[in-house]
RNA sequence: GGAGACGUCGCAUAGUCCGGCCGAGUGCACCACCCUGCUAAGGUGGAGUCCCCGUAAGGGGACCAGGGGUUCAAAUCCCCUCGUCUCCGCCA
């Protein structure tokens, strides 16, 4: 949620950013105008309510035969208080549906525009060559019957799969690899629920543009968690936390859930857009004065997981429009999957200032003793996805599959998948 | 699934039966000062969160798990939801 204060004394700023992220500013007028009318609604009310509390003492103190015409004039008063507070709730409620329209401020120098819009801030490694026609990691999958996607379709439906043998095993190692080096960066391992409830889901801002993409149960009145953000963020909701010595770093392990509604027939071959899939999320509660730099951090380390990992990648600077409502700047690292001739995104890592934190209540003591709120940040450090990536780049003509050296430790120490005869 | 108990200001509790003097007492912990010369105790004072008005000083409102109701007035009475605990049943 946007800060209240600055959508009141500083509405051009917020629509400057909706305009960057191509979202109408007229949403800030009306915001603003709800603000304006909530805190009439809440300063009638008040005067009221004091005036009926004044009154409550004198009908308690007064003498018995008093009592009676008291009361009967102080309930016209209470009416009317009753209609002032209703009034107050309709205000906030109206001011709370027009805040929420309202998308995080981007920050300075995020690229304006949508999807296309990004802007490549680096690109790492050499794009591999092959003596041979590269296999696409399906294929792979399948010679080294790591991936079933045909059971996982008669069990589950389209776009499920089995991971098996090596591909349980690579996966498995991916995430260790990612949760053993954030643990030296300070992260504090968190296996997270992946069912959480609607206002949890709708506090961390997925179920605005996402809410299609989430999957409810509305039996029970539970969303399946897309990310192991969503927990992560909800883990310290409603509570002051202590930040003075440095950023809230946990790594949430977790499997994530994503209905992929709207993208039918697109990345329907193997495991790279799947409805279910494991997730290693980095994420940071901190003092905002140190988020940008949190993010370069976050980034840094994504970036060293893919390095180390043998693969081409491209870093980019998401485009205001293609951000998200919480967050304030994104990068994308995507990494270079041959049989596409494309870069695809593996990483996601986004500051999102005090907005989620802000719509979540979750706060930090200032030096002066005041609360405020602090900023999150979350990134991803491995998931599912990324073997595409590690099988096609390390194939070879024979159908294996060189482990890169970071993952082998891993692995027992294999350091090739062989094909099964 | 059945039966019951409970949810109060960091922690522990009082208050709820019999509505107003309770935004709320006490203990511990905390902060400041004082006293004491010894490793701990004593004294005084302070301190919650959120919101509104105000340049400020200050004033006002809300908050006793959450929501709704009764009432002139609700921590206290009624209903619902959530959570915790105990017992029984069930358990891939």
């Amino acid at each position: 949620m946007i800060d209240p204060v600055l959508l009141r004394e500083n509405p051009d700023l917020i629509k400057r950013s909706q305009e960057l992220r191509g979202e109408s500013s007229e949403y800030v007028d009306e915001a603003v105008a709800a603000d304006a009318a909530r805190r009439t609604a809440i300063t009638v009310f008040e005067a009221l309510r004091a005036e009926q509390n004044a009154f409550g003492k004198q009908v308690a103190q007064a003498p018995k035969d008093a009592k009676a015409a008291l009361v009967a004039q102080a309930q016209e008063l209470a009416g009317r208080v009753k209609a002032a507070n209703q009034a107050v709730s309709d205000a906030e409620a109206s001011f709370t549906l027009a805040v929420q329209k309202l998308g995080n401020i981007v920050l300075d120098g995020v690229p304006a525009g949508g999807e296309d819009d990004y802007i490549v801030l680096r690109e790492v490694g050499e794009i591999p060559a092959f003596a041979f026609e590269p296999r696409d990691h399906l294929e792979i999958g399948e010679l080294l019957d790591a991936i079933d996607m045909p059971r996982g379709a008669k069990v589950s439906g389209a776009r499920f799969h089995y991971l098996k043998g090596v591909g349980a095993r690579l996966e498995l190692a991916l995430m260790n690899m990612g949760l053993d080096r954030a643990i030296a960066a300070g992260f504090t391992p968190l296996i997270t629920p992946t069912l959480v409830r609607p206002e949890i889901m709708n506090g961390t801002g997925f179920l605005g543009a996402h809410a299609d993409e989430v999957y409810y149960l509305p039996e029970q009145e539970l969303y399946l968690t897309g990310t192991s953000e969503v927990a992560l963020a909800g883990y310290h909701a409603d509570e002051i936390i202590d930040v003075s010595n440095g950023p809230v770093r946990y790594a949430g392990w977790s499997t994530c859930y994503r209905s992929e509604a709207g993208s039918h027939g697109k990345d329907t071959r193997g495991i790279i857009r799947v409805h279910q899939f494991n997730k290693l999320e980095m994420f940071s509660y901190i003092d905002p004065a140190d988020a940008e730099a949190e993010h370069q951090r976050l980034l840094a380390w994504q970036e060293g997981m893919l390095q180390d990992l043998g693969l081409t990648y491209r870093v980019i600077d998401t485009a205001a429009g293609d951000l998200g409502s919480s967050a304030a700047r994104k990068y994308d690292v995507e990494a270079w999957v041959p049989t596409q001739g494309a870069y695809r995104e593996l990483t996601s890592t986004s500051n999102c200032t005090t907005f989620q934190a802000r719509r979540l209540d979750i706060r930090h003591r200032t030096e002066s003793g005041k609360t405020a709120p602090v900023a999150t940040l979350n990134g991803t450090l491995a998931t599912t996805r990324w073997l595409v990536a590690i099988l096609e780049t390390h194939q070879q003509a024979d159908g294996s599959v060189v482990v890169p050296e970071a993952l082998r430790g891993y692995l027992g120490g294999l350091e090739r998948l062989e094909p099964v005869a």
